[in-house]
DNA sequence: CGGTTTTGACCAGCGC
DNA sequence: GCGCTGGTCAAAACCG
C-alpha cells in the first residue's frame, strides 16, 4: 500500500506496514519480466522457432544477433539463479548455434549460416557439397540437441509454472497473515477500550494502549492527578506556578528550572503521586508531530525562540539530532527535534512535542498551530469510533485529499503525526494558500470526523471552511510566517496546519491567548 | 554580562 | 545483569 492511500511517510514505513501489495506487485512484475524474456530466447534459441525463423530465411547473422540480444538481456537483470541458470542455457544454445555455423569439423562455411538449411541451397558451394556425409551426420547431431533443448525448455517452464504457483502461495499466505494480524489488533483495541470504560486507564505496552491512554478522558482524568500532584506540592512548599498544568505534558521533566527539582523528586519518591502525574504525562508527552521540509537552513524557522540544550548523534543516521526547547517562556514544555534525513539530507526533520504555554507571534502560531492541530486530531483519532475500532490510519486517509501530506506512524515508539511537505505536489501548487486550503482541510477534517466518529464540532468546520475572520487571521499568521522564513516549504507547513490548527477549538494557540481557567484542560489535550 | 551553544556525563527504558 | 540507545543535564566555551 504504498501511494495508494496517499501517505507519505519515511521511506519505508508504509511497505514496512503493508507490504503485500508492493511485494505482490513486485512478484507479479518480476514473473512477468521473467516471461517475457523466457519467451524471447525460447523464440530465438529452441530448434523449432529456429526453423521456423530459418525458413524465412535469415542470415545467420541475423540468429546470432538475436541469441546475443537475449542473452544481454538475460544477465541485464540477474535477479534470481533460475533466470541465471536460463540465460547460461541461452548461451548454450548460442554457442552450439556458433558451433553448428562456423562448421567445427564439418567445414562449413561460417557466413552461409545455419548449415542446415543452406546446405542444399548453396550447390555452388563446393565445399558445402564435399562434406555432405558429414553434414547428414551433424544434422542428426544437431537435431538430437535440439530435441534436447526442446526437453529442457519444457521442463523449465514447468518449473518456471512452479515458481509462479510458489510465489502465489506466498502473496496468498502473507494476505491472510496480514488479515489476521489486523484482526488481532483490533481485538487488542477493542479490549483495551473496555478495560478503559471500566476506569482503569492503565493499558501499557501495548500499542492499544498507547493510544487509549491519550484519549481526552485519559487526558482529564491525568489533568486532575496533576492537579492534585500540584496542590500537593505547592502545600509543601514550592511556589505555584501558572505554567504547571502545561508543563506536565512534558511529563518526564516539567520544564525548566523546575524540572530538575521534580526529577530529583522523581528519582528519590518514585512511588509518590506526582510521579503518577509524571508517568500519565510522559504518556500524554509522547503524541509527537514531525514536519518534513526541504530546508538547508540549520532549522526551520517557525516563529519560536528555541535553545539548543543538546545534540545526539541518532543510530542509522550519520546527522547528529539536536534538542532545543522553547525559550519563549519559563517553564515552556515545548521541545523539538531537528534531524536531517538519513536518505535525503536536504530534508529537515523536525519534531515538536509540547504545547506552549505563553502567547505567541502571529509567526510562531502558525507552526504552534500546526502541532497542536495535528497532535490533536492524532489523539481524538485515537478515541473509539462507531464501530469501536480504532484507526490510526484515518488522519492520514482523512488527509487524502491533501496528497501525501499527513501520516500517522503507528510503528514508532510514540504515536507521531507526520507533516511530509518534500513533495506534496499541492504544496508545491500552493502559492496562494488561502483560496484552496480551507477547502481542502476542511474536507480533510469533515472525512476524519466522519470516518473516526470523532467529535468535531460545528465550530472546526465552519471555521476551516467559512469564518473568514478566523481564517484572515491564520493567512496573517501563515504570511508572517512566510515571511520570516527562508525556507518556502516550512513556511508553507506552517501555513497549511495553521488553518487547521487556527481554527481547531483546542489549538494551542487558542489555549495560549487564553488565561482562562480551562488553560489547564485545554493545554493538556495535546 | 547575559544568553546561547557545545559537549561529556548521567539516567531511564528496553532488548538480549 | 548488561549493553545499547535516546533524552537530558550542566559546566564550560562562545558570542553579541
Amino acid at each position: 500500500m504504498d501511494k495508494g492511500w496517499g501517505l507519505t511517510l519515511d521511506s519505508g514505513s508504509v511497505s514496512n506496514l503493508f507490504p503485500g501489495k508492493t511485494t505482490t506487485s513486485s512478484c507479479t512484475k518480476r514473473q512477468q519480466h521473467r516471461q517475457d524474456m523466457f519467451q524471447f530466447p525460447v523464440c530465438s534459441s529452441t530448434g523449432e522457432d529456429c526453423h521456423g525463423t530459418s525458413s524465412s530465411s535469415p542470415s545467420s547473422d541475423e540468429n546470432r544477433r538475436r541469441v546475443s540480444v537475449a542473452e544481454v538481456d538475460f544477465f541485464s537483470d540477474d535477479r534470481g539463479d533460475k533466470k541465471k541458470t536460463t540465460a547460461l542455457t541461452v548461451v548454450n544454445v548460442k554457442e552450439e548455434m556458433f558451433h553448428c555455423e562456423s562448421g567445427q569439423g564439418s567445414g562449413l562455411d561460417v557466413n552461409t549460416g545455419l548449415h542446415l538449411l543452406t546446405a542444399n541451397n548453396t550447390g555452388s558451394d563446393q565445399s558445402t557439397v564435399d562434406d555432405g556425409v558429414s553434414s547428414d551426420a551433424e544434422d542428426k547431431r544437431v537435431k538430437n540437441e535440439m530435441a534436447q533443448l526442446r526437453v529442457e525448455l519444457k521442463r523449465m517452464n514447468a518449473e518456471n509454472q512452479k515458481l509462479k504457483d510458489m510465489v502465489s502461495n506466498v502473496s496468498n499466505n502473507y494476505s491472510a497473515l496480514q488479515t489476521h494480524l489486523a484482526t488481532l489488533m483490533q481485538h487488542q483495541r477493542n479490549r483495551g477500550a473496555d478495560v478503559t470504560e471500566e476506569g482503569k486507564p492503565e493499558v501499557k505496552n501495548t500499542m492499544a494502549g498507547q493510544f487509549l491512554d491519550l484519549r481526552p478522558s485519559a487526558i482529564v482524568e491525568t489533568d486532575e492527578l496533576f492537579r492534585s500532584s500540584s496542590e500537593e506540592r505547592t502545600r509543601s512548599g514550592s511556589p505555584p506556578n501558572d505554567n504547571e498544568t502545561c508543563s506536565f505534558l512534558d511529563g518526564k521533566r516539567i520544564g525548566g528550572e523546575e524540572s530538575s527539582e521534580s526529577n530529583k523528586a522523581r528519582k528519590l519518591n518514585p512511588a509518590k503521586p506526582i510521579d503518577q502525574s509524571s508517568t500519565e504525562g510522559a504518556t500524554m508527552r509522547k503524541a509527537r508531530v514531525s514536519v518534513r521540509a526541504r530546508s538547508e537552513a540549520t532549522t526551520i524557522s517557525d516563529g519560536c525562540q528555541w535553545r539548543k540544550y543538546g545534540q545526539k548523534m541518532a543510530k542509522g543516521n550519520p546527522c547528529p539530532r539536536a534538542y532545543y526547547r522553547c525559550t519563549m517562556a519559563v517553564g515552556c514544555p515545548v521541545r523539538k527535534q531537528v534531524q536531517r534525513c538519513a536518505e535525503d539530507r536536504t530534508i529537515l526533520i523536525t519534531t515538536y512535542e509540547g504545547n506552549h504555554n505563553h502567547p505567541l507571534p502571529p509567526a510562531a502560531m502558525a507552526m504552534a498551530s500546526t502541532t497542536t492541530a495535528a497532535a490533536t486530531m492524532l489523539l481524538s483519532g485515537s478515541m473509539p469510533s462507531a464501530d469501536g475500532i480504532m484507526n490510526p490510519n484515518l488522519l492520514a486517509r482523512a488527509m487524502l485529499p491533501c496528497s501525501s501530506m499527513a501520516t500517522i506512524s503507528a510503528s514508532a515508539p510514540f504515536p507521531t503525526v507526520t507533516l511530509d511537505l518534500t513533495h506534496s505536489p499541492n504544496a508545491l501548487q500552493l502559492q496562494r494558500p488561502t483560496t484552496q486550503l480551507p477547502q481542502v482541510f476542511g474536507q480533510a477534517l469533515y472525512n476524519q470526523s466522519k470516518f473516526s466518529g470523532l467529535q468535531l464540532s460545528q465550530d472546526i468546520m465552519s471555521s476551516s471552511q467559512l469564518h473568514q475572520p478566523r481564517l484572515a487571521d491564520t493567512v496573517s499568521a501563515a504570511t508572517a510566517a512566510i515571511a520570516n522564513d527562508p525556507s518556502f516549504t516550512a513556511a508553507l507547513a506552517a501555513a497549511i496546519t495553521s488553518i487547521i490548527g487556527g481554527s481547531h477549538p483546542n489549538s494551542s494557540s487558542n489555549a495560549s491567548n487564553n488565561n482562562s481557567n480551562n488553560a489547564n484542560t485545554t493545554n493538556s489535550r495535546q
